[in-house]
RNA sequence: CGGGGUGUGGCGCAGCUUGGUAGCGCACCUGCUUUGGGAGCAGGGGGUCGCAGGUUCGAAUCCUGUCGCCCCGACCA
């Protein structure tokens, strides 16, 4: 017996189900490091659907790629005061830039290589970004700046889950730069908007749009619009920011422009982002006591192809059948993207641990093919959202 | 930061009360038989019991200290 794919009912213990979930269809583990997780291929690969779905919309929208660095000179957090009054209590610090062998045998911070400036490890980016855009923008003519980027990063939270709440966490982070506030207040609703169709047409989540609280806005914020989803205890799981930032950080960092009429003024800023807490909120969201449940555009493995047979003939008639059938799919598409489909050879095992095994990974339709299918000429297919 | 729990092969655990030199299930390796909802049998490999002291002829077990991790709360994408 294999007992390591079942997983605790949800009804029995929700968040037990979740955290076992989590590790058994082998998305991430816990590492040696606190807080932080290891994506594995399986949940790499869903993050990586993810980001090419959000992706494709950003750039359809104008935004564009950059990247930024990963340290942010402590002094930087501290321009905007809402800013750092939000984020000092969770930063990673970076003091020394060098080791020196201690007499132990181990290592030891070499206290020669102390930082003049101690660096930050950055738990969002405007410091460092409108650091450059003061010198990316003078004239309106500049404007609007459309930028994102894709990264990781880190907030030293208390208590962690996977996916969920992690001490460092890999998402995106757009920030943009207008003439006027108007503008500005389009941007966040047109990434507002992006959210939400993500979340609905990708991953199949119903989710409320709304404004955040005053308390719960974004540090360094004008406003902030989010969007929240729901788990299947009945919590609401925030799942996006778009911030309207105002004036506040070309304040802060100085970045104005001249307008058509020739006068200085400050820019508009927005920012926003979603992270691998959308994993979680998807796992929250759809699966069940059997295992993941990912909707067909985001499920890394859509078909899976289990061939089998009672002797090495039947096998290689079900085997080289499901290669010609696993072909034929590969040139269909869904949503404009080749079918990804695989075949689960393994002769170890038998065909009910594949079902209970690609049930708990999540492959969105299974495809039984054995003497049975050959003799008639179909295949059982079956739905694991059914 | 408060409360609780826990550290024993890769994973999950027993053993600890009453010290005697480590065991079970799963996983793994080999062979044979199997394959339509978690296959069976046989053989095999792998652990200085979180770490550091102490008590003792002898410590996974008793004592002291220490570290890590997990869970529940408050806080947060």
């Amino acid at each position: 017996m294999s007992s390591n794919l079942g997983v605790t009912a949800r009804d029995t213990n929700y968040s037990e189900w979740y955290n076992e979930l989590v590790q058994k269809a082998e998305l991430a583990e816990h590492s040696a490091v606190r807080g932080c997780m290891v994506i594995r291929p399986n949940g790499y690969a869903l993050w990586e659907l993810m980001q090419k779905g959000l992706d494709d919309m950003f750039k359809a929208t104008g935004h564009k790629n950059a990247y930024f660095p990963l340290l942010i000179p402590k002094s930087f957090l501290s321009k905007e005061a809402d800013h750092v009054a939000g984020f000092a209590k969770e930063c990673a610090v970076v003091t020394h830039y060098r080791l020196k062998a201690s007499p132990d045998g181990g290592v030891v911070v070499d206290p020669e290589a102390k930082l003049e400036e101690e660096l930050i490890i950055r738990p969002t980016s405007e410091t460092i970004i409108w650091n450059s855009y003061r010198n990316w923008i003078q004239s309106y003519r500049d404007l609007p700046l459309l930028i994102n980027q894709w990264c990781n990063i880190v907030r030293w939270e208390m208590r962690t889950r996977l996916f969920l709440r992690t001490a460092e966490f890999l998402w995106q982070e757009g920030h943009t730069a207008h003439a006027t506030y108007e503008e500005a207040e389009e941007e966040t609703l047109t990434i507002l908007n992006i959210y939400r169709r993500f979340a609905e047409e990708f991953m199949a989540v119903p989710v409320i749009t709304g404004v955040k609280s005053e308390a719960e806005k974004f540090a360094g914020a004008h406003h902030t619009y989010c969007v929240e989803a729901l788990t299947q205890d009945l919590r609401a799981i925030q799942a996006g920011t778009s911030h309207h930032l105002g004036q506040n950080f070309a304040k802060a960092f100085d970045v104005q422009f001249q307008s058509a009429e020739g006068k200085r003024e400050f820019v508009y800023a927005t920012s926003w982002g979603v992270s691998t807490r959308l994993i979680g909120t998807l796992v929250m969201a759809h699966s069940d006591d059997k295992g993941l449940i990912v909707p067909p555009r985001l499920a890394p493995v859509q078909v899976v192809i289990v061939p089998m047979g009672r002797d090495d003939a039947a096998r290689e008639a079900t085997f080289s059948a499901a290669d010609r059938l696993a072909e034929a799919l590969r040139t269909q598409h869904l949503q404009g993207t080749p079918l990804r489909v695989e075949i689960d050879k393994r002769e170890k095992e038998s065909p009910g641990f594949k079902y209970n095994f690609w049930e708990l990974r999540g492959a969105a339709v299974r495809v039984e093919l054995g003497p049975r299918e050959l003799e008639s000429g179909s295949c059982v297919v079956a739905r694991r959202d059914d």
